[in-house]
DNA sequence: CTGAAAGCGCTTACAG
DNA sequence: CTGAAAGCGCTTACAG
């Protein structure tokens, strides 16, 4: 270390002002004989600059530790190559695992990930989405459709592209990437009705500020009312997403009448405590009542009743969407994925209903 | 939103070259009838600007929906009011946790978070903490101690201050916030001891670039050399962070001679997998054996036997640590608390040995 | 292939 | 309390 310090070659009183080492462009030019030009040239577009020249500056910058400035560059060239992403929470592991892979993929292209939660808050998200704007970001991801109104209007204006992760509909006005979380819950509601299921109750996550979901709550209506049947309000149940709820709340759905044969739950953490709680009050799963989740997480696969589940793609979301934003930014044609339809992982905790059961 | 964009009252032709509405403080400045100064001191230092002036910029800069220039006001300050912080991996909920925390408390002070995830790599950290100060980052926040050789030497040449988090030894030379993982190890080593056991093994988390699980070893061999005992080798086995491998792990350690009576896990999702293997495999916890965990995810109190464990408040230690480099940064005395001890949470997985079991 | 010079959009002594 | 002007550290036409 002391070495390395004391390889520093500096005259003194070359320190500037503020803060650093106070090593800029401009030492590395001198250092090495040119321009302040030549330098940036030869790091910007080495193509540009001779072999010769290339070497020396080269040999200088390493020699001056001379790290570039990016706020300078910024200002000069209007990009700042940095991406804001806003996620609701990091709490859960989608969302964590998704923000890891743009990180990931961003760094490849040579981006910087700038990070906030919003907590479900639009208010909140809005305003973290101008301070990342002040900041210069080239392209925001952000999370679901939904979003402060001023939001898509205030980007428009500033012409800085975004993208709507975790969902796909149909609809015009935003690029969006992720799960059709709509259709992908009417595929887990009619694979439980072609179980047989037709008594199903619902431990919801809570919709507000969360239009993702909303879809899936109407995912679940449609394909019920394909066969006339819909979710007795008794069955309706909400929670946000602590196994402590889904526990509570699986309790209190086994308390209706009629008994629901099966269970959708609207996110893992609700699921997970929904078969904990059901093995702790001796309801036996299937038999008794299938449970199936929104989201599959880690444990799932090892409790005694694996959980049946959809799995969103939440490192696949993120890369797809990290990499449009990059393309979006250099103009670039890069192939990304629009649509990530969940997969439904089967496994033990359904089954047909039981005989008596659904004939109330 | 077609309303808020006619509202935008722009002279025609007074578009910038590049991006954006090019509205820039120039342009308050013209629409307010004042100079480029007063606006920024009326934005930076409302006191210094009469009532009157201060109104009439208020009100040209909503009018024309200015936003600041990040870039031109960190070149012009030196200063960028972002933070940087490189995880080890968002993939366990201890790292995710604390970098919403980091970034709640950051906002509170007006700071941005730029993120990072190392993937346990020092190669890779190094280059992340070369492009943070690129960036301009007014501080970094760091996991563990042990780091690229040239990290510090780096930062210290740069004048940027950094913490380590999730750590606090009593060693010279950077700044802890976190636990003493040596004495909270230990801790729950003794925790064993005292219950009786005498025979016990050890899942360990790889200690691959990674001080914080090798200071939890030292913790784990401290508290048992004391008694003059130790792990034996076949009681020593080593995973990452899946479910699946503390189950593998359990069953290797199951089938030694002789049995453990006690298994200390090095993280939480070991813990977990151990836990679950031991149920599927018919051994009783804790009667049969007993499993602790290094750190507390919320399923441990949830499975049928609940998981004694010790709880690593990640939230506290990113918000102290986020705290702290603020208040370097600023020259501030912000109240901060730099050493974390675990809560040890004695659940049901824990209790004395088999009589039969510790007189091998 | 290279350099002199203007400019990116702010802030901040300095002078009044 | 306010303004004219220099400067933050880069990039990039422009001219050679």
């Amino acid at each position: 270390m002391t070495g390395e310090r004391a390889a520093t070659t500096q005259p003194a009183g070359a320190v500037r002002k503020r803060g650093g080492d106070g090593v800029g462009l401009r030492d590395v030019a001198r250092a090495a004989g040119v321009s302040t030009a030549t330098v940036s040239r030869a790091i910007n577009a080495p193509d540009l600059v001779s072999a010769a020249l290339r070497e020396r500056i080269t040999l200088a910058i390493d020699r001056l530790g001379w790290v570039p400035d990016g706020a300078a560059k910024a200002l000069a060239t209007r990009r700042s190559f940095a991406i804001g992403a806003v996620f609701p929470t990091l709490a859960t592991g989608d969302f964590a695992r998704a923000a890891a892979a743009v990180q990931k993929e961003l760094q490849g292209f040579g981006y910087t990930l700038l990070l906030a939660c919003s907590e479900y808050d639009a208010e909140q998200e809005l305003a973290q989405v101008r301070k990342f704007v002040e900041r210069g970001v080239d392209g925001l991801i952000l999370v679901g459709r939904s979003h402060h109104e001023k939001l898509a209007a205030f980007l428009d204006r500033k012409a800085i592209p975004y993208v709507f992760s975790f969902v796909h509909d149909g609809l015009e006005g935003g690029v969006c990437i992720g799960p059709d979380n709509r259709k992908a819950m009417a595929a887990l509601t009619n694979y439980l009705l072609e179980l047989g299921h037709r008594t199903i109750a619902v431990i919801a996550q809570s919709t507000d500020n969360n239009d993702r979901a909303r879809a899936r709550l109407e995912g679940i209506r449609d394909a019920l009312a394909v066969r006339g049947l819909a979710v007795r309000p008794q069955h309706m149940v909400t929670g946000r997403w602590t196994i402590e709820e889904g526990r509570e709340l699986f309790r209190r759905l086994w308390a209706t009448t009629p008994r629901p044969t099966a269970i959708i739950c609207g996110n893992a953490h609700l699921a997970v405590g929904a078969i904990i709680e059901s093995q702790a009050s001796g309801v036996a799963v299937p038999a008794d009542v299938s449970i199936v989740s929104y989201d599959d997480i880690d444990i799932m696969s090892h409790l005694p009743a694996t959980v049946t589940a959809l799995r969103v793609p939440g490192e696949d979301i993120g890369r797809n969407a990290a990499r449009w934003l990059v393309g979006q930014v250099e103009g670039r044609e890069l192939p990304v994925q629009f649509e990530h339809m969940p997969e439904l992982l089967a496994r033990d905790s359904s089954g047909p209903p039981r005989r008596d059961a659904d004939s109330p």
